[in-house]
DNA sequence: CTAGGGTTAG
């Protein structure tokens, strides 16, 4: 799969080294960052480009944008076509970042410190461009900026993100010859801890298998390796790993049994009852081994179990489990709280949810976000307008916990389909305000709610605008708006949308797959 | 970067 995957991303290399005479900078605004005046540096003055980079940045840095999941998980079927397109887009983007770095270098009286440097190299690892990232490590190196552990740690991390797990363990091995220091197990365990994150688990398996007498082996060891197993569904070889441990007489301890505990309720599924009721018998097995060594399950271990009975829609049996950790003196945090709001709104019981947030407040616990789309969820389903905004209004102004894209994008959903469009079009303006900006969801969303209204010159708008922000729209989008134009006899507007697509040259052909994803969560 | 938990879109 692996090599299915590098050679679909095998783009060719370009030299993106864009000579600065290139760049157009403008001297219209000052580069405002407090530490350039503290240091007495020159300001810099970005170009127009640069400022849209910054924000193309910003998006593509969401994990939830669909952009990085193929180069980070493997077994996922994407159109690599789409794949494609959008990482030329992204290599501009870093294309343009690059020369704004070494434009910078040239300042006079300015030098990058390491940081610099290290979003560099980590935006050049995002589009593959790692000849160009090596060669920053090496300049690194010449101007006596000591690559670190941490400048390693990103190459790697990217290199692994993008399925060059090979590759990674060669510059995990060169790293000694650039730092100073010996590299010690603490690095070991990252390159493992990070193969695992990305699903290489065998990979790091292999590696853990060929090193662990030179490294040594500990507890943090085995549980990224167990967390590996875990996280591809493979519960077997995580007990395997598991017992390899304490064979060894390594004593596990919390971390471990959680990861061990989630390995096993987080993929499980609940539908037949009689899964659930396994699944609760598993976990608690796991509960009374963790008292059997005299380890104490913590927040974390409710948490883990509370969010299966959230999962399960089970209030009554999370409630119980809520009071029973507090019986034994365990304070619940935000993470287990808002698993049973969202338990007790998606079972429509909105009061007891409020009162569970009055409680948790009074406990110095704050909710965020997420807490309060538990509600907004609901009062969607419902239809409940008045609320929605009373809540929204509420949380404005109280700027405790500001909405976040979810939140917009959940009221905007709701509002489209409640045909209230002045109050979309201030959710939306807001949305903008905020900095997190419409995403990729919340423009398919609304496209696609405007779509199903016929309002297909909107739609039109905000389809061209997306592309505009940089995203790239799904073919789903993309058909529905083709057919809708076409059906309804608006040719000059399909001609507008068209030329606007091949300025971008983007295309959707009929080789595009539909594709599904699923996020990788950092 | 440095072993673990929640929210989410279709």
């Amino acid at each position: 799969m692996a090599s299915s995957m590098a050679r679909i991303f095998s783009l060719p290399r370009s030299t993106t080294t864009t000579p600065i005479s290139h760049l157009s900078l403008s001297k219209t605004r000052p580069f405002s960052t407090t530490t350039h005046d503290q240091l007495n540096l020159p300001s810099l003055h970005p170009s127009p480009d640069a400022d849209q980079m910054s924000q193309l940045l910003l998006h593509h840095h969401n994990p939830y944008h669909p952009t990085e999941s193929p180069l980070q998980l493997i077994g996922i079927l994407l159109s690599p076509h789409l794949v494609h397109q959008t990482l030329i887009r992204l290599r501009n983007v870093s294309k343009i970042a690059l020369s704004f770095f070494h434009w910078a270098k040239s300042q006079p009286n300015y030098r990058h410190d390491p940081a610099a440097y290290h979003l560099m190299i980590d935006a050049l690892g995002k589009v593959r461009q790692f000849d160009v990232a090596w060669q920053l490590v090496i300049e690194m190196d010449n101007l006596k900026l000591k690559p670190s552990f941490a400048t390693f740690g990103i190459l790697t991390r990217r290199l692994i993100s993008a399925g060059l797990t090979r590759q990674a363990i060669r510059a995990f091995d060169d790293m000694e010859s650039f730092v100073e220091k010996e590299t010690s197990r603490d690095e070991f365990r990252f390159l493992l801890d990070t193969l695992c994150k990305y699903g290489y688990v065998k990979v790091a398996t292999e590696v853990f298998n060929e090193r662990k007498s030179r490294f040594g082996v500990d507890v943090k060891m085995y549980t990224v390796l167990v967390y590996g197993w875990c996280k591809i569904n493979r519960p077997k070889m995580a007990e395997k790993f598991f017992r390899e441990m304490v064979d060894r007489g390594i004593e596990p301890n919390v971390v471990t049994y959680n990861v061990l505990l989630d390995g096993i309720c987080r993929k499980s599924s609940l539908h037949p009852e009689e899964r659930f009721e396994r699944t609760i018998k598993d976990a608690e097995k796991v509960f009374d081994e963790m008292r059997e060594r005299g380890i104490e399950p913590d927040v974390t271990s409710y948490s883990i179990v509370l969010h299966v009975y959230s999962r399960a829609h089970k209030p009554e049996l999370c409630l119980d489990k809520l009071n029973m950790m507090k019986s034994r003196g365990i304070c619940p945090t935000v993470v287990s709280y808002t698993s049973v709001v969202k338990c007790l709104c998606s079972c429509g019981r909105i009061e007891d949810a409020e009162e569970l947030v009055n409680e948790m407040v009074g406990n110095g616990v704050s909710p965020t976000a997420g807490t309060y789309n538990c509600f907004f969820k609901e009062y969607r389903g419902r239809k409940d307008a008045d609320r929605a905004l009373n809540l929204y209004r509420k949380m404005r102004q109280e700027s405790q916990q500001l909405p976040s894209v979810h939140t917009y994008n959940i009221l905007v959903g709701m509002f489209v389909k409640l045909d209230r469009m002045e109050i979309v079009k201030e959710i939306w303006d807001d949305m903008k305000a905020s900095g997190g900006g419409p995403d990729l969801d919340s423009y398919t969303l609304l496209i696609h709610s405007l779509c199903e209204k016929k309002k297909w010159k909107e739609a039109c708008q905000f389809f061209v605008e997306m592309i505009e922000r940089g995203l790239l729209p799904q073919k789903v989008t993309f058909e529905t708006l083709y057919r809708g134009l076409i059906q309804s006899d608006m040719l000059r507007t399909w001609r507008r949308l068209k030329k606007k697509l091949e300025e971008e040259s983007i295309t959707f052909g009929s080789e595009f797959q539909n594709y599904h994803f699923k996020p990788y969560r950092r």
